[in-house]
DNA sequence: CTGTTAGCGCCTTCAA
DNA sequence: TTGAAGGCGCTAACAG
């Protein structure tokens, strides 16, 4: 009762023949009479026969899986791009490991190790918080496993990329508080040793520059994405000596902490508040009508970075091509009727 | 360049001794000298030896990795879920490989056959709305792999199931808005072939009879769970000849579509709504301040239904234990100020 | 078109 | 304590 699986061999024992013959029906083979490969199928149908893909896999030296690094899964944002990829693989015949890191470089390089031990064709990634060295990844390019980074990337040559415009982003989230006649504009930050927060941070200053408004250092307030920090950040910035009227928050998670708070202390909106990073529309709209966001197209990032993946996967000298693939985000412009700080 | 991975072959060639020796160490056996073991690893870890999986696993004809079916993994509640699944089975020693049946019944049969062809150890799942027989779980039970439901289960017999209590919660959640001195309360309910909104359903009635509040049909509106079906319902109510004063939705995508319709047409909120669904708290909350909800802690239900599994996959017998699970939810009360429909 | 043979890398008896 | 041998289920030469 326990091992009942249906093999190739039985079913050629049953039908008299070889266990190759089978296999290569089942593999549709045009190397097989028709007649047989009729017989065949009809047989393995009945059994119920299911091809072990672990043997199949361990003889083909392909595994058919790709790896998923992620900080966190239930990030809205990633869980979006995880159904892109999922979705995208599925149809590609390939199966996905989803692993999370949870921001911690330790599990980021001991997860590299399993997608290894799990012979992963190919890996795709967006690295924690906490990864400022890549050696782990030595491992992926030693075996000449192509890896993509998708959305938090290194910047390091040779590597494939599916990213937004995150200094475009963020400099048309500044510019149109700019254009509402906000002055005074603080950012909420993200770690700056990834590449993403730089870059919004940059957008953010130039933003400033193209219409010459001062730079405050102290108006730059970075954190650790929690939401609790979105709440710390307002508190902070409500000691400093500004009249502020705009807000340019360039993480979705903090962005909720921060709007959650200024509801509560019934202090009220920004004139505008424009953020960067949330990927869901539905939700981030419905949270406030006020609310100017980047619509950060997760499921679309998804998609494309397996679609490359699968591409190097398919053609190992596509790997050595360095490339980037922009995926295009938009601001969604609400109605902004609300006050604030003033 | 390409094959280059080490093997216990390689370790053995080198260190002059059998490569069965080599596997014994590296699986830690009792049966080797400490002193070669010693020399083994040492070997293994300066080549940088990674244990082939498939090849062990082919052996050991157990794959350490788990199937889990979602209807959708970028929904909110699946996403959590899905988080606590993947954190449990990998401290456990597992892959998870994760699919979406897209609340499609033929693609959650192609996904069962897929994970049988991987030859998972064990099935997590959550059936889609159109599943409403269970032929393709037979596979599963035939074969004696066991599968835990989780959220949205089959109503029969001999399953394991891990759940919140739907009754319960929407009996509290009706309640809630009685107490608030509505009388008149709609009800956004799901596809009726799921338990977990038959029950809402109940649910919502016995706190009606509870409290000799009329139940009436018109007020209750069934959809297929798209954030457009909210927007629907509320067309709908708003052609009733009832004065409205409260409304429990099922569903929190379906609240939402709904929350936003409203905004939209600037018919402000009920008195109260109650919504059961939301898992994550950190946006429902967010989203209105006057909305009360059921918080249905995915991450929770997913760490449970993971372990039920993996006591099961290490010992057979507890399948046929058939068992039932409840996760707690809570009702989550806010500040109440809006008004609706009057 | 089909059968024979030989592994993929690992683990597990069985002997020594 | 170690080695030898065989096989998990499948596929890919190579013959025939």
């Amino acid at each position: 009762m326990e091992n009942t699986e249906v093999t190739i061999h039985d079913i050629a024992a049953i039908l008299g023949i070889d266990s190759s013959t089978v296999s290569r029906a089942l593999n549709n083979s045009p190397r097989v009479a028709e007649k047989t490969k009729n017989k065949i199928l009809e047989k393995a149908n009945e059994l119920g026969y299911q091809r072990n893909h672990l043997a199949s896999n361990l003889r083909k030296n392909k595994t058919y899986t790709l790896g998923v690094i992620v900080p966190r899964i239930s990030r809205d944002f990633f869980s979006s791009t995880i159904s892109g990829i999922e979705e995208t693989a599925f149809k590609a015949g390939y199966n996905v490991i989803i692993c999370q890191s949870l921001e911690s470089l330790e599990r980021e390089e001991n997860i590299i190790k399993t997608l290894l031990s799990n012979r992963v064709d190919g890996v795709l990634i967006s690295i924690s918080m906490e990864t400022t060295n890549y050696k782990h990844l030595e491992g992926l390019k030693k075996r000449n496993i192509p890896y993509v980074f998708f959305d938090r990337h290194c910047n390091i040559e040779g590597n494939s990329n599916v990213l937004i415009d995150d200094f475009d982003a963020a400099f048309v989230a500044t510019e149109h508080l700019i254009t509402k006649k906000s002055e005074v504009i603080a950012h909420f930050s993200g770690p700056q040793n990834l590449e993403i927060y730089k870059n919004r941070f940059k957008g953010y200053k130039a933003a400033l520059k193209k219409y010459n408004i001062p730079f405050s250092k102290e108006l730059v307030i970075s954190s650790s994405l929690m939401e609790s920090d979105g709440e710390e950040n307002v508190k902070k910035l409500l000691t400093l000596p500004y009249k502020l009227d705009g807000l340019f928050c360039a993480n979705d998670v903090v962005a909720i902490g921060a709007i959650k708070y200024l509801k509560n202390i019934k202090v009220e909106i920004p004139k505008d508040i424009a953020i960067v990073g949330f990927s869901n529309e539905s939700i981030s709209s419905v949270i406030d009508p006020s609310l100017t966001t980047i619509n950060q197209p997760g499921l679309e990032i998804g998609i494309t970075a397996t679609n490359l993946l699968i591409s190097q996967i398919d053609d190992k000298s596509k790997i050595i091509t360095n490339e980037t693939i922009i995926v295009k985000t938009n601001l969604i412009e609400r109605n902004s009727s609300l006050r604030v700080f003033e």
